[in-house]
This record gives C-alpha cells, sequence and structure tokens, in this order.
DNA sequence: CATTTAGTTCAAAATATACTGAACATTAAA
DNA sequence: TTTAATGTTCAGTATATTTTGAACTAAATG
C-alpha cells in the first residue's frame, strides 16, 4: 500500500479516473450492443466506445477497465482484438511502465476496405454455387449478375474514396457550418427542456 | 401407411429427393460457415446454399430437411428468418398443399441497401459520440470524416446502382464470352486431374 | 532480493444461441 | 368423422461464446 491510498480512495481517483457522465456511460453500453450486431463481442464495442469519448489522447489498461467495469482478462483480451483489427492502438510514454490506448484514426480507404471482404466472401461463395448447378435457370442468371456486379462495384468503390479525398475538405467546412448554426438552436432547445 | 411406403424406401424417394453430389454437400456446409461469420446462423446458410444450388424451380420442406438434414423446427423458424430477411420466398400450386421455397432474385440495389443498413448504424454511432465530446481533439475529427463520408458515399451507392442498370447488359455479355473461352480450359484441366 | 506494477493466460462459470423432438394446430382427403 | 399430410410452437438440451478470477510472467523499483 503507498500513502497515497491511505489517503482516501477518491482523493486524487478523482483525476485518474474522471467520473464519465450518465450520457457517455449510456453510450458505452449502446456502443457494446451496436459492436454485437456487427458480429462482434459486446466488450470491444463498449471498449471502442469509451476510447473515442474519453476525452483522453489515450487511456490507460486500469482507466480503461474502471470504466467499462470488467476483469483485467476480459480488457486484455478485448485490447487485442480491437488492435489486431486495427481499430485501437497502443502508445508509449518514456518513463511510464503503462501502455495507453487510443482509437485508430483509421483511414476512409481501409475501413472501406474491411467492409469490402465480407461482400468479396458473399460475392465469391455466389460464383461457387453456380459453377456448381447442373443446369441454367434464373437462379444461375441472377447468380451471376449479382457476382459480377459485387466485381465492378469494388472497382468503383475505390475510385469513389480517391475522389472523397479531393472533396472532402470543402465538403467537411460546409458541414461545420451548418453545424455552427444549429448550435442556437440546440441552445434555445435546451432551454426548452429545463423549463 | 401409404401403399407407396411399404413397395421400398427408395423406390421412388430417389425422384423425390434427388441425392446430392459430394460437392454440392460441401458447397452447403461451406454456405453455413460463411453465413455464420456474417452474423446469421449456419442453418440459414446451409438452407440458403441448398436453395440455390438445388437446380429445382422451388423445393419443398422435406426436400430442404432431407438436404441439410435437421429437425422440422430448425427447418421451419429457419425458412421464416429467411422469408423475413428477403432471401427466399415461398410459392404455392394449385392442388397441392405443400409450400415450396425458392431464393428471391433480390435486385441489386435491394442488396446494397441492406449491406448499407449495418453501415448507417456505425455511422449514426460515430456521429454521436462526436456530439458527447467535452473537447475537440483528433478524435472528433477524425468522427466528423468518417461520419460525413458514410452519408455522402450511401448517395454516391444509389447512383452506382443506376448506372449498372443501364451497363449490365453489356458486361454481362462479356462475362459469358469469357465463360465460354474458359470452358475448354476446364475439360482439359479435368482431364489432366482424372489421369 | 523482495515487492510492486502491469498486464497475460487459461480453466471454469455464466450467458447466449441454436437445435431437437414431441405435442399441437390446421387443412384436406378417405 | 377418422386419418393423413404439412407444417408450427416451444420447453428442454446441446453447443458455442464471453467473462471472470486466480495464478502466473516479466520488468522495474526500493
Amino acid at each position: 500500500m503507498n500513502s497515497k491510498s491511505k489517503s482516501g480512495p477518491s482523493s486524487d481517483n478523482a483525476e485518474k479516473f474522471p467520473a464519465l457522465s450518465n450520457e457517455k456511460l449510456q453510450y458505452i453500453e449502446e456502443s457494446g450492443l451496436m459492436f454485437e450486431t456487427l458480429g462482434m463481442t459486446r466488450m470491444t464495442g463498449r471498449v471502442f466506445g469509451y476510447l473515442i469519448i474519453c476525452d483522453l489522447d489515450a487511456a490507460s489498461f486500469d482507466q480503461i477497465r474502471e470504466a467499462v467495469r470488467a476483469s483485467k482478462g476480459s480488457i486484455s483480451g478485448t485490447l487485442k482484438q480491437l488492435m489486431q483489427i486495427d481499430f485501437v492502438e497502443a502508445i508509449s510514454y518514456p518513463g511510464d511502465r503503462k501502455t495507453y490506448y487510443r482509437p485508430t484514426k483509421v483511414s476512409i480507404g481501409t475501413l472501406l476496405n474491411s467492409r469490402n471482404y465480407q461482400t468479396k466472401m458473399f460475392s465469391d461463395s455466389l460464383q461457387k454455387a453456380r459453377s456448381l448447378k447442373s443446369r441454367e435457370d434464373d437462379v444461375s442468371d441472377w447468380l451471376l449478375e449479382v457476382s459480377c456486379f459485387y466485381e465492378w462495384i469494388g472497382k468503383r468503390l475505390a475510385d469513389l474514396v480517391e475522389e472523397w479525398e479531393t472533396i472532402k475538405v470543402s465538403h467537411l467546412k460546409k458541414k461545420q457550418n451548418a453545424e455552427k448554426n444549429n448550435h442556437h438552436i440546440n441552445i434555445y432547445r435546451n432551454k426548452l427542456n429545463n423549463s
């Protein structure tokens, strides 16, 4: 035991583990459920959700653990999964034994590619199905069309990513301006809600 | 018991339940595993896989059951799921009490839309995360960019589907010609394999 | 070298999901 | 009205997945 912990559990704990608002805690759970419907685990969603809203440059193992209230083993495995799929990256600081974790700011192209992996698998399977058929019929026509479409659109998506890179700056400016204008509305809404 | 079943179990059973080649049986299992990685059940993949390769206009409940070797309850539930997500449709014939099932030849647009559902969910979640942050940083910039990109590309994909509709006929012709040329190669390959 | 920190590993428990099989519903035919 | 055909439903079981928690490693600190 060190002298700090004797001086009271919440004295400087609050600095290392800043309390999360109910909204944020709720978001973490929602993120968990969403990741579940995407075929990942609830815990990966919780951890990723925490990392993107925690307002820290990077969070420590125990900060994550505290925020999502899970066991060390669970956090350890979950972080590995998230790093494996490149959703999270680890960083470290000199003179600090801890590892810190933060969301990877994956490029749009990478995001789209991982999405396309499943599509490719599906499309390949349909093509194989067609090759196994012993007659040509409506189904084999459909199988051909669908797998051709996916092949075609795979190429087209790559073009779109390039196009996005060229237009994104102006596009994002528009969006941010729209947001500023909405800000007044939000303040007005809050006043209404609090009345 | 009717007279038919007394005359021997495999007499005309073979007509109603034509034996599937090993390749097809294997495909059914592969399809099951693939659907599993897509977040659906193995059984939905088996049943859908069977329906697209069975070379029947439509398969009866018991033909499906026989092909995938599952219980009636399982087939019943699985077919409902597949119909729910519009992968399979039921048809019936006058004077026949059975229901027959066949793969829905869903339009390309519909296929893409259902794929986009998950993306939308993910994108909305990122936007919400950004609104919960109490500071602007690299992460909030990234959150904005990603959710904007998905919004933008959603619109662009709709254009691509339209484009596909206009070019698909000529595109498919090309593909089919390429296939015919490959056919000679496949025959040659088979000879090599059988030697 | 003993202790603390920071995490990893893995067997077992908890939980979630899918599947079976038997009882049931419904319609048609005998 | 009885029997048969065609499924459906659902409780229980089987299976798979996630999470815990305790024992462990490895490195730094006193």
